[in-house]
DNA sequence: AGAATACATTTGCATGTGCGTATGTGTCTA
DNA sequence: TAGACACATACGCACATGCAAATGTATTCT
């Protein structure tokens, strides 16, 4: 059984999905997405790899997190961002689809090499000295059980 | 080979994808594209299904039209629209689930069967008496081929 | 040609969104 | 406990978007 956020009239699923596709209109909320494909990452990575300002990033994360698409951890001084799947396997079924289509452009995939260079030569980079690499996360078929922090 | 509407810097594709969310962050739009998911529909039977003005139909109908997820056929009087695949492999996959996920939703489903039942009795809707009733469409695996008038 | 039909577009207004800048908050270190 | 660090949020501005109401346009009918 499903679990839906409805409310009275039953409608509230609708918002639901006007709202994924809402968080979802943006360039740099969708290369954020595409960053957190698979892994776990701290703030201060985005912020390097896209070159965009601390408060820009900061804002869209909320923007995610509010939408329900990404959750955050504290770890420390720092924060770490993923992508939490949608409970109902059709939306799931939609972000997957979006994330392998983000993985397919040109520019997403320049962002992830980036990314990847971050990671191996951190001390490069020197707004990430010491920051907790990337952690990949597990297949993730759950259904945003043992949830974390979402807000 | 796909052929990408891209400019010198190489991000129109970038571009492409969070147009097309835009397009789908409206409850209305979505409301109108399960409407047409595997049938080219007139206007008036939107009109009538949805309870919505005129004008804020032909709007949103415009609007899809400008993100090439719709084309518009003339008949006469009427006009028919219908959803434009896109033209990589990925953003078609996309659109898909997001129709499919459309398909499960309560209040999508009770649109369509608002249509079905506009369509059996025309008689008993005014707005549409003599109106052309909808079209299956081929399973359109193509490409956008053998397009129409777009704009 | 003139009226009716079926849509499309314009206008004016309210709200939402993105941005840079400035400031606040939680955490660690000295 | 004071400061540095990592990040979040508030503010003001410019612009996009949604809406109703009014008007424009293409087509058919008489």
């Amino acid at each position: 059984m499903q679990m839906y956020s409805t409310d009275m009239t039953g409608r509230q699923k609708i918002f639901a999905m006007d709202s994924l596709f809402r968080a979802l209109a943006d360039r740099t909320r969708l290369r954020l997405l595409n960053l957190m494909a698979g892994q776990e990452i701290c703030v201060c990575y985005f912020i390097e790899v896209t070159e965009e300002s601390q408060p820009k990033i900061s804002r869209h994360l909320a923007y995610l997190r509010r939408a329900g698409i990404v959750a955050a951890r504290r770890e420390g001084k720092w924060m770490h961002y993923r992508i939490t799947e949608p409970q109902d396997a059709a939306g799931r079924r939609v972000l997957r689809e979006v994330l392998s289509w983000l993985r397919e452009d040109k520019a997403m995939q320049a962002d992830r090499a980036r990314l990847a260079r971050a990671c191996c030569k951190p001390e490069k980079f020197v707004s990430i000295q010491g920051a907790p690499p990337p952690t990949a996360l597990a297949i993730s078929t759950r259904t945003s059980s043992s949830r974390m922090e979402a807000r």
